[in-house]
DNA sequence: CTGAGGGATGTTATCGCTAACACTACCTCT
DNA sequence: AGAGGTAGTGTTAGCGATAACATCCCTCAG
């Protein structure tokens, strides 16, 4: 390894200095710099500031695996996350490494890049074996949540965007509700009904969503129209958009996310249909851009950093001996209108 | 914590079951266990059977903390990574955990949410803490590069998209050579100049980006117009793009990035500037939905995949002892052309 | 004056694993 | 037949930290 040597500052003999090195270098026993460098037990000021010149010294840092083998520690929690550059996944991991850092835990991620259930669940035992102490799912499928039906229940677990089918502990953003604001506002603006660009089947954010605007178009008696699916992505949008434009009376159209209505968008300026003036449309994310999308796109705000903020007290209420619930804990989203479905 | 007993069939009288735990059960001695579960040494099919019997029963899983105290080695990378949703960071960290994955590391990701010299500094501490064997900073910018200068060399340590200032190896999109390709592009659709919306000053992309289209501008001859200077956001690029409206003989403009071409494309919808017709605009990184933009947007594309990759490469060398050159390693971006600079 | 109590420190055991070496068969050479 | 290898297994000694208990010294109440 470059840099290593005896004449190193940090170095001892060769190796990184250890809570010895340091005793003898204070003189002091190794259990009294212990005490200093965790702050347990009481030290005369006198022997801390030698203590703490000594750490200096010898650049000390605690070894953290021989921690982490005598107390049964590890002090890592560990993030399943789907590879993808979604927008909400990508800011609810960052909001638990936030929470979680805060709290003096490091996080351990691993990536499954397609949502099965052998993948999360091997990416689940691979986490065990880093001896993680608890464990988050960021993956809304449907098979995820299959996966965590059989879930180890000997490590602290609870899922990100699940659904009910889960068998541990969910936070999600009320993915029906927001459906359901959408729904209302475009009905409210005279349309006899609203049609529906959904995401994939075996994504239960797209389940929900597609129940919360099935189940708003019902209730106000208004015609359910054939789903429309897409897969996310803008190109899935821009062919849903495509098929949209060989039907007739399609006046709003709600994709279940903002990337989806972005093709939709494209598609629709491409045959000349002006929005809004000839169809309604509204996304569902509030990425960053959907204000500058053409025309600026309504849309359903979801607060992902909120989302990660709970999801690791959550987890941390379950570590501290908590029985683990199988509760779901619901995030309220916001509508933002914008003009995408403003005035004609 | 929940499910944990005596009569639980993978614990041992209430913990993990132990290497020692697996021998009795075994009838053999640790060191055999050992050998079996790491494939070290030569065992005695029967033995084997016996053991691997043993280990499953009692659902054995090796203790990482044990195995990094005596060995010396965490298995584990830390990534510093900044706390954004930008298209390519996201993508890049995909990259690196699985080249890291599968050579048998974890990650540990230490976010940062500024990209100040203190901020990495820190975060490179704290994953020195960890433990971890190597270090990969993705923070493009001139604070980072100042905070590389500072880093410790003791432990091996790679930058991503860092710029020639830093004292450590960088793999890095060539940004110069993306920029030069849009302007020499944009120059040869016959316009005089072509104007510049560059990004945050201190970001070195930022930085390459616009050093591209100067330094091109000036090999072709032509005009250098003043720069407009955005924050990467959709915002900033809807605030130049009002700003260029007012300006006279803006035929060709060049952002950044495509968060900041779409608010420049925003910005000319609205004041019916029509584009490719009255200006043309490119973009770069080549986000997925640029494609859908209206119009489709002309950029560069990078793999970020590929970055990703190399980085755990360079990194994996380093760590097998080569000394840390301070090599600068680019990857070729890819001129992507689309109808924002069609004909007209 | 004395014993209790606590502050400040040290000693020892232990966590679960691998490295290093020791040992026993048995097999292959010369 | 004895030397030397190799397969298969066991024994022992740490790695660097914390937990638990032991020790010393001082202060203060009775």
């Amino acid at each position: 390894m470059a840099g290593s040597g005896a004449d190193d500052p940090g170095k001892v003999a060769g190796r990184q200095a250890s809570l010895t090195d340091v005793a003898s270098l204070a003189g002091v026993s190794h259990m009294t710099v212990s005490r200093v460098v965790n702050g347990t037990g009481p030290v005369r000021p006198e022997t801390r500031a030698r203590v703490l010149t000594a750490v200096e010294q010898l650049d000390y840092r605690p070894n953290s695996a021989a921690r982490a083998l005598v107390t049964g520690r590890s002090g890592t929690l560990g993030v399943v996350a789907l590879e993808s550059n979604l927008y909400g996944p990508a800011s609810t991991l960052y909001g638990i490494e936030n929470a979680a850092r805060e709290a003096g835990y490091a996080i351990t991620i691993s990536s499954v890049s397609r949502p099965q259930r052998s993948s999360i669940s091997d990416a689940i035992e691979y986490l065990r074996r880093q001896a993680v102490e608890g464990i988050v799912v960021i993956a809304p499928h449907v098979t995820a949540g299959i996966a965590l039906e059989y879930a180890p229940r000997d490590v602290p677990l609870v899922a990100v965007g699940g659904g009910e089918t889960a068998a541990v502990p969910v936070i999600s953003v009320d993915q029906y509700d927001g459906a359901r604001r959408v729904t209302e506002h475009l009905l409210a603006l005279g349309h006899r009904t609203v049609w529906h660009v959904a995401g994939p089947g075996d994504w239960l954010e797209a389940r929900d969503r597609e129940r919360g605007w099935r189940e708003t178009l019902d209730r106000r008696g208004a015609d359910v129209p054939r789903v429309l699916r897409g897969d996310w992505s803008s190109r899935s949008g821009y062919e849903a958009g495509q098929a949209l434009i060989k039907e007739k009376g399609v006046g709003a159209v709600f994709a279940a996310n903002d990337q989806m209505a972005l093709g939709l968008l494209r598609a629709f300026a491409e045959a000349g249909v002006a929005v809004p003036q000839d169809v309604r449309v509204a996304g569902f994310d509030d990425v960053p851009e959907a204000a500058y999308y053409s025309p600026p796109l309504t849309t359903v705000r979801q607060d992902f950093i909120e989302v990660g903020r709970r999801t690791f007290g959550l987890l941390a209420e379950h570590m501290d001996g908590g029985e683990q619930q199988r509760a779901r804990h619901l995030v309220t989203p916001e509508l933002i209108v914008r003009e995408s479905t403003g005035p004609r």
